[in-house]
DNA sequence: ATCCTTGCAAAGCATTTGCAGTCAC
DNA sequence: GTGACTGCAAATGCTTTGCAAGGAT
């Protein structure tokens, strides 16, 4: 679809000019697949599939970049325990599920209320919340299926 | 308390059993320690504190021990997205709150309703929750008051 | 023209692993 | 006595960094 690559190009060249920094080919492509897939990929599978659009970009580049997407608010680091980082380029309220046997980390729709994070927050004292994460852990259908 | 610190043998003593592992010194010390704080450590700062315990216990020990508990469901690891991890001794359900800032890591009291969890649950077809993890992440009253 | 960004290679750092000696059961 | 665990040191693997060349504004 055009017009949407056009309109995530747009989105991406704001979000950069806003904290002072520059629309490249790089940060663009890595920003066009991380909006385009629910699979939240990790830094390296960023890289593998970035590649083939631009077959000359480094796996320092894609870190750079999905650092600065991060620091933009475009994109969001899932950190795992068994060390994974991975991406996430939805920045609407969701949760995820995470799968402990295949690794696989699906989106959850929906939100907490302003209200309940609220509640939360009355119990931390003078905390300031920016933001929140919720996350379920277990296994999922296919691993289900298979043991 | 010496009748405290029985118990806490016994709880560990059982939990190693029932998956097949051996109780020892080293693991009774990273245990101990873990279960007496919520300053959530890195296995570092876990390691600092117990080596005065425990002056020959290596770096190594630390992991493997902070593992094993992991897998005896006696602690909980979590990660973030600067990469480093920290440990839980807390078994009962609670959430957390975590400072940008300086890093720290809260405790809030309270855990999702089961209702809360299936309703999650529901979203994500086939899906078979074994946890969760509800986290804040903004500035804790300190770092606030500091900048 | 300025100075931010890239790509490369080297460095960093937390964590893991191989192995011989030691210890729990 | 047997197999698991420890401590040490080396290795691993993801991520970051320094720097010269290139590119965006």
């Amino acid at each position: 679809m055009q017009a949407q690559e056009i309109g995530h190009e747009q989105v991406l060249r704001s979000a950069l000019e806003a904290s002072g920094q520059r629309f490249t080919e790089q940060r663009a492509a890595v920003y066009r697949y991380l909006s385009s897939t629910d699979v939240h990929p990790t830094a390296d599978e960023v890289f593998l599939t970035v590649r083939t659009d631009l077959p000359g970009i480094s796996l320092a580049t894609v870190y750079k970049s999905l650092e600065t997407l991060v620091g933009c608010g475009l994109a969001v680091k899932l950190t795992y325990s068994d060390g994974s980082a991975r991406y996430d380029g939805r920045t609407d309220p969701h949760h995820h599920a995470r799968c402990t046997t295949c690794g696989i980390v699906m989106d959850i729709e929906g939100g907490l209320s302003p209200e309940q994070v609220e509640a939360l927050r009355t119990r931390a004292d003078g905390f300031r919340v920016m933001g929140y994460r919720l996350e379920l852990s277990g296994v999922c259908a296919g691993c289900a299926e298979a043991a």
